[in-house]
RNA sequence: UGCCGCAUAGCUCAGCGGUAGAGCAGCUGACUGUUAAUCAGCGGGUCCUUGGUUCGAAUCCAAGUGCGGCAGCCA
């Protein structure tokens, strides 16, 4: 078994006849009197293989191993296929069954599953055509991502998981340690973390940015793409206690060419999976969200809206909605106002920026009002909020002031200080949530089906 | 974490006071090319758990557990 081989996406685009043999997982067998067909997928494509076996070309006993689920290979002729449906097919001549599967207890079936279902069965569901196709959207997301950034000259950067600043208020953290639960060290009753790993308190990081901007400062063009977490005890179909973000920093960047960035790069994600996940859209279109192709299409194509916070406000307010939430200046912006301006009043991707400061992270920077701060984020239909952005301060004076309204310890961050201290270039970047852009590509409702294995309260299963 | 809803066959569900049902899947067979094939037959259940009401509970009530939806926190 050599490890250079054709996939059945190559098997699909080849020209019959020629031999050719197609290894994979069975979807379904079909039987008639005299020939059975076998449908055969092994990730490739979301087509499947439709593999022929007349009769007494393969013995019986083989056969009857080729059951929903086993693994095999069918060696035989590519042909073309006589009959509508799929333009070629495998006339089978040799079965090799690498693995069986009992086609009693085996839970895929062809029909009928739902997604509450599939998530018991997390390790199998990647074998059937939705998750198949999320995965290989996923995929191309991922390298769509590095590829649009190595285009631009940007830098991969590897930012750490286990970070030691506890609050950079971007929600509660796990804590890591190697202390014994069942009897901890204590000084003066208080936990001795001297003894802990670090010799200090340590968590899984919930962002990468702060370590991002050091690299902004020394690269200027720097983004991360890694796994982040969160243990805020969030029951949605839109959050995850882990998730993957993707977190450019630009230094000599400001808020405008951040909104242009961010619009570009979603653009480009889009585009991506148009031009080369076809056949997976095709399926999203047609049997989870009716709209996912106009919407893609719309977006790759269109502008998107920018309005100011304070703007947003007033069409807010000039709504005559009957919002739960009521509407003023300084308010954050709940899921109700997001979806209003992003689905009723504007149809598409909104960029909302210089938001009210109280409801801002302290390292973004403060307008000349000084009520506001050049933060950005884009807002999506059926979504809400993808993206999360700001300028940040780079001014030293300002930051400190900044921390100290907000009572943020400055020793946890001098080294993020001193980045202001020596050579601060003015700087922007954003974060984007990889699952949530699976979700606004696929049409997938629920964060938890885009994601291999997910990670939720109560929940970490595989 | 709050509010709401759901839990019956492997899966998707119906039944909603009188003792367990359908479709799909599985198994057996039929059919000369099927496309979520079709047709016939067969097997399959602690009706989530515990307690209560009742002559009688899958069905009504309560608590627990699990799952889902909405909201908050955010990406």
């Amino acid at each position: 078994m050599d490890y250079r081989r054709s996939y059945i996406r190559d098997l699909l685009a080849s020209e019959p006849p020629m031999k050719a043999s197609a290894y994979g997982w069975v979807k379904t067998r079909r039987d008639s009197k005299g020939v059975s067909f076998v449908q055969l997928n092994d990730g490739s494509c979301f087509a499947d293989l439709q593999v022929v076996i007349q009769e007494g070309a393969i013995p019986e006993s083989e056969l009857r191993r080729v059951t929903t689920g086993a693994c095999v290979r069918f060696d035989g002729m590519l042909v073309q296929s006589p009959a509508s449906g799929q333009a070629v097919e495998l006339q089978a001549t040799t079965l090799e069954v690498y693995g069986d599967a009992d086609p009693a207890s085996y839970p895929m079936q062809k029909k009928g599953a739902s997604f509450e279902f599939l998530r018991e069965i997390a390790h199998l569901r990647v074998r059937g055509n939705t998750f198949g196709a999320v995965f290989r959207v996923r995929n191309e997301l991922s390298w769509a991502t590095h590829k649009f950034f190595k285009d631009r000259g940007f830098m991969y950067v590897h930012t750490p998981i286990i970070s030691a600043s506890d609050a950079e208020g971007a929600g509660a953290m796990f804590q890591v340690t190697t202390l014994d639960l069942e009897n901890v060290p204590r000084v003066d009753g208080k936990v001795d973390y001297s003894q802990d790993f670090f010799g200090r308190q340590a968590f899984l990081t919930v962002s990468g940015q702060l370590n991002v901007e050091a690299f902004a400062q020394a690269f200027t063009n720097v983004y991360t793409f890694g796994p982040t977490f969160r243990a805020e005890n969030s029951n949605t179909p839109r959050h995850l206690a882990e998730f993957w973000m993707i977190e450019p920093e630009q230094a000599f960047c400001d808020i405008t060419g951040n909104m242009n960035l961010a619009e570009d790069f979603l653009k480009y994600l889009v585009s991506h999976v148009l031009d080369h996940c076809r056949a997976d859209l095709e399926f999203f279109n047609q049997r989870i969200e009716p709209t996912v192709l106009e919407t893609l299409h719309h977006v790759a194509e269109s502008p998107f809206e920018r309005i100011t916070y304070t703007d947003a406000i007033k069409l807010l307010e000039a709504s005559g909605e009957p919002f739960e939430f009521p509407v003023f200046w300084g308010c954050d912006l709940q899921s109700e106002h997001e979806r209003y301006l992003t689905e009723k009043k504007i149809g598409r991707p909104v960029i909302v920026t210089d938001y009210p400061k109280e409801i801002k992270a302290f390292y973004m920077k403060l307008n000349d009002d000084e009520r506001t701060v050049r933060a950005m984020d884009v807002l999506a239909p059926r979504i809400g909020e993808i993206i999360g952005g700001s300028q940040r301060e780079e001014r030293y004076d300002v930051l400190v002031s900044r921390m100290k309204e907000l009572s943020l310890p400055e020793e946890p961050y001098s080294w993020y200080l001193d980045l202001r201290k020596y050579g601060a270039a003015p700087h922007s970047g954003f974060g984007l949530g990889l699952e949530r852009m699976m979700m606004y590509v696929t049409g997938m409702k629920n964060i938890r089906d885009v994601i291999p294995f997910y990670r939720v309260p109560g929940s970490a299963e595989f």
